[in-house]
DNA sequence: CACACTTACGATATTCGTAAGGATT
DNA sequence: AATCCTTACGAATATCGTAAGTGTG
């Protein structure tokens, strides 16, 4: 027989050691006194001692009672900020949420989608991991991260995942140059410039191979960093093809992007999460977030 | 509005969060599973969050569960040890009794009958003051002794006493002393020969002058410890009056001890504690083991 | 279809508040 | 007489177990 005590139990006892009276305990417990009398009652009958003396005067703790009083105050507390504690994480006041994105991604899109996320939920630390998609997903499935942001959609029992938005590439190349103003593009025209390209590694080249197989570049270089791709293509060294959400980094006078009509030239962005696990209260409202947020499609 | 959780909730928590299945976890808890279901269900409400994801396959926690667990842990332990610690309090394996006793009394009585006390109930702290009667009451007011042995009754509301015994005066003298064998002992007898007396500080003296006054002694010596008292008498410095229950430290060939008729020449021990508060369950035991082992009077 | 959690539901236990009782000042 | 805790008691609520329902491998 293991005893069975609540918190109710804990704010009688605290009450009436306070007060010292039944009448003004029960009212501050919101009970009648009758009622509040018959909880005390319970209390000592569940630890076995009386811990209360009281006659029809005057109601003082008893031995027993005092030795109870300060361990009984400390465990009320531990209860109760144990119980703020997680109203706040209901409350999204508290909490954390860790995502793994496309370096893509991380920098163009979820900025300004954090600083919202942010603004409403001040007491929530985010965290953002920026790395290639294989990397994405292993972080998610260590538990590392909540939830990831990636091009490609892992079709196994063991991934939970739901489209983001659909992201064309564009070419990228100067303002000058022969393609900035032919009328209609078409991919076989890529052939005939140097392109740069980025590492194999990367998400955005292993899509575009794809899509444009068995199609060959001019590649004249192979960069890791969407900065340095856009210097490359700025200084002329080459053009290049990259999806809308990384435009903003070619988002300058000198450069020119324009989409392609061909519609297999598209990758999708997947919010990916483990299938065995839920989110957290405050991952689920920034995946919310993202999906009400998705990104919009430039068409430019 | 705050919330009522008690440490079933606790408990049905903790099962299912180690044990992961409702079935098994219910059965821990001695509830039939449907119940046990409601119980779990409860504790998600009162929180305001979901703390398991379940399927029909799988029982796990949330991401607010795991935050959960380990305060909850910690919680119930601490929960139990106070249960624990009050049991053992009721059990008397644990406690603390402070008593305060006449010197007279704490050096003949006492001692066998804390020995008594101290087989029966190891674990309980013992603690004695022997020390004069007003502070002994004093003690017993200031809270630092739970009752005392006292051989005043005081007769105030703020007290609440009990007859231990009562206690008749002795002559003690030397064997060769001629009041060792006089026929009839009468307490004008006494005042012929020198007189060890009590200081009159004493609870001893103050009831042997109130007894035989008017009759004066003839004071040679007055000091306060029994052995000095003993002393003196053995080396024929004098003779005394003592109460019964010192005797023990007269008992030896040397000295005789013979009780006096009157029945004025008695003093009354009583157990005195406070009227505006209950003994410890401790402390009553020790209190109701005097009682049922009231000193003996010696008729010798 | 077997297993595991949830829902339904009637029975039982607990807890409530109002009203009466008893003790003390 | 007034105050304060306890007891009595019918009503509302909570909790229980059995049995049926539901979804998944």
């Amino acid at each position: 027989m293991q005893l069975n005590l609540s918190t109710r139990h804990l704010r009688a006892f605290l009450a009436l050691a306070e007060l010292r009276s039944f009448t003004r305990a029960a009212h501050r417990c919101h009970l009648s006194q009758p009622a509040f009398s018959a909880l005390v009652r319970s209390l000592e009958d569940a630890v076995g001692a009386r811990l209360f003396d009281r006659d029809t005067r005057n109601v003082e703790l008893t031995a027993e009672g005092r030795t109870l009083e300060e361990p009984a105050r400390r465990l009320l507390a531990d209860f109760e900020t144990l119980a703020a504690d997680i109203g706040e994480r209901v409350a999204l006041r508290k909490g954390r949420v860790s995502v793994a994105a496309l370096p893509s991604l991380a920098a163009g899109w979820l900025p300004g989608l954090f600083a919202e996320y942010r603004a409403a939920h001040p007491g929530v630390d985010l965290e953002l991991f920026d790395t290639l998609s294989d990397q994405c997903l292993e972080l998610v499935r260590a538990g590392r991260a909540d939830f990831a942001l990636a091009a490609t959609g892992p079709d196994s029992a063991e991934w939970a995942t739901e489209v983001l938005c659909r992201d064309r590439f564009h070419l990228v190349c100067r303002h000058d140059h022969p393609l900035a103003r032919k009328a209609t593009l078409r991919v076989k025209d890529l052939a005939a410039h140097p392109f740069v390209h980025f590492t194999r590694a990367s998400s955005v080249r292993q899509h575009l191979e794809a899509a444009l197989h068995p199609q060959q570049m001019a590649t004249v270089l192979e960069v890791e960093h969407l900065t340095t791709v856009m210097g490359m293509v700025e200084e002329g060294v080459g053009i290049t093809v990259v999806p809308a959400l990384t435009l903003f980094e070619f988002d300058r006078g000198s450069l020119v992007h324009r989409p392609f009509r061909l519609p297999g030239l598209e990758r999708t962005i997947y919010l990916v999460r483990r299938a065995d696990r839920g989110l957290s209260l405050a991952a689920r409202s920034l995946y919310d977030l993202m999906i009400q947020r998705k990104p919009a499609l430039r068409r430019a």
